[in-house]
DNA sequence: TTTTGTATTATTGTATGCAATCCATGGTCC
DNA sequence: GGACCATGGATTGCATACAATAATACAAAA
């Protein structure tokens, strides 16, 4: 928010109730725990080797979160992330992408620049020697460098989100067929939209790539059509 | 974010943590801290009378809203909300908003319908009235159903939280100049959009109600231009 | 059989205690 | 005088203890 602040991640992966949040999180959005389930403290405590405080502490952030519903004297029940929110998010997100694309036309530095072209060029190489992980880390990277280039804490900071939220979704869509090239492409005509200042070229891309990663999916029958 | 689920206040009202996220998510808001001050646990929890645990657990909340930023093992520091932030909030918004409409277009229920007629009819009479407190609520209220029609847990979260950041620049909005009147209208023209079935129409009418409202803001020197 | 009241237990909400860390102060050595 | 290190106090991180609430089981009454 504030807007020339540190860069520090919001949730410190040192701290116990840092590593439990990081923990819940994925086991819930990788489908660990049943949509409803009821999660106990003293359960989830054990079972990571800490006392209930951390773990309270975490509850309340993912609470906050979306990803568990607390009801006051009662419980932690999972809520989870299903087909629709998956659709919504890419909804959701290509707009802001596009916005971010946008913003970063005027504010982009010119070492963020200089990352996305070597990220750019990373990418082709990898895609050709077919190097799945990198490709993974690169294609998250690239978005990173985009909301961090709009130069907007608040539209970072929810870009981020939602790219955490359809993290495994996403894995599944680079590995299955050939999205990797066909994205990188499309990254590379961001990339150019943004250097030579085009910011409705730049966000009317941005906007589609987004698109078309979930569109992808759905070709791809990693997520169901829904509606 | 599950689709289908509860309607319930993610944070209760009633739980001491509940108070005291409230309390200083009002107290940052409203600027009684300085960006940058640094909030004590203890300090904090015998200003409001309980101890430092529920206090813990509204940090971590306050953390991940992004307005305060803690530092493992060093403190909380307010991160606060200065003019850039509203600026992108409502760019942010607006293009959410827009897209709240679109979507409101096709699932939007009877009841929800008929609430939002009757909302605009009787923010007519309290803009008349000059009753500001309930023109206040009502526009609240109207922005609430709208979310809500959208039918996405999803949008509707996110828009709920942008939402109440701005609460407090909002109600200058409204008591300064006659945005009151015009905001109705715009409002009247969205439940028309949306009732006629207009997706594109509802889009643009929603999205450039938050421009607007933003504008007048500027216009009225509540806040600084900005770039 | 169903329902209702009650006692018991499980679980959460809050307070407090203890260990680890950080920061400021002051002292020592060069 | 300035750089380095030790020490004490303050503050957080986590664990645990206690209180309040809700769920369960079971018995008694209709």
């Amino acid at each position: 928010m504030g807007s020339g602040d540190v860069k520090q991640e919001v949730t410190d992966k040192y701290s116990l109730r840092g590593r439990v949040f990081q923990r819940l999180r994925d086991d819930i959005l990788s489908g660990k725990y049943e949509v409803g389930e009821e999660l106990r403290e003293v359960a989830i405590g054990e079972e990571l080797g800490v006392s209930r405080t951390p773990v309270r502490e975490a509850f309340r952030q993912l609470e906050l979160e979306g990803l568990i519903q607390i009801i006051l004297n009662k419980g932690a029940y999972v809520v989870g992330i299903n087909d629709t929110d998956v659709r919504d998010i890419y909804l959701i997100r290509a707009r802001l992408e596009g916005l971010a694309a946008r913003w970063a036309v005027d504010r982009i530095t010119d070492a963020q620049l200089e990352e996305m072209e070597e990220n750019v060029y990373l990418a082709k190489f990898h895609a050709e020697k077919g190097h799945l992980e990198q490709m993974f880390d690169l294609d998250n990277r690239f978005h990173e460098i985009l909301y961090e280039a709009a130069g907007s804490k608040m539209l970072e900071h929810q870009l981020k989100d939602y790219h955490q939220y359809v993290l495994r979704v996403r894995k599944k869509t680079l590995n299955n067929a050939n999205r990797g090239p066909a994205s990188n492409l499309e990254h590379e005509a961001i990339v150019d939209a943004i250097k030579s200042r085009n910011a409705d070229e730049a966000e009317r891309l941005a906007h589609q790539h987004i698109i078309n990663a979930y569109e992808n999916m759905l070709k791809n029958g990693l997520i169901r059509p829904e509606d």
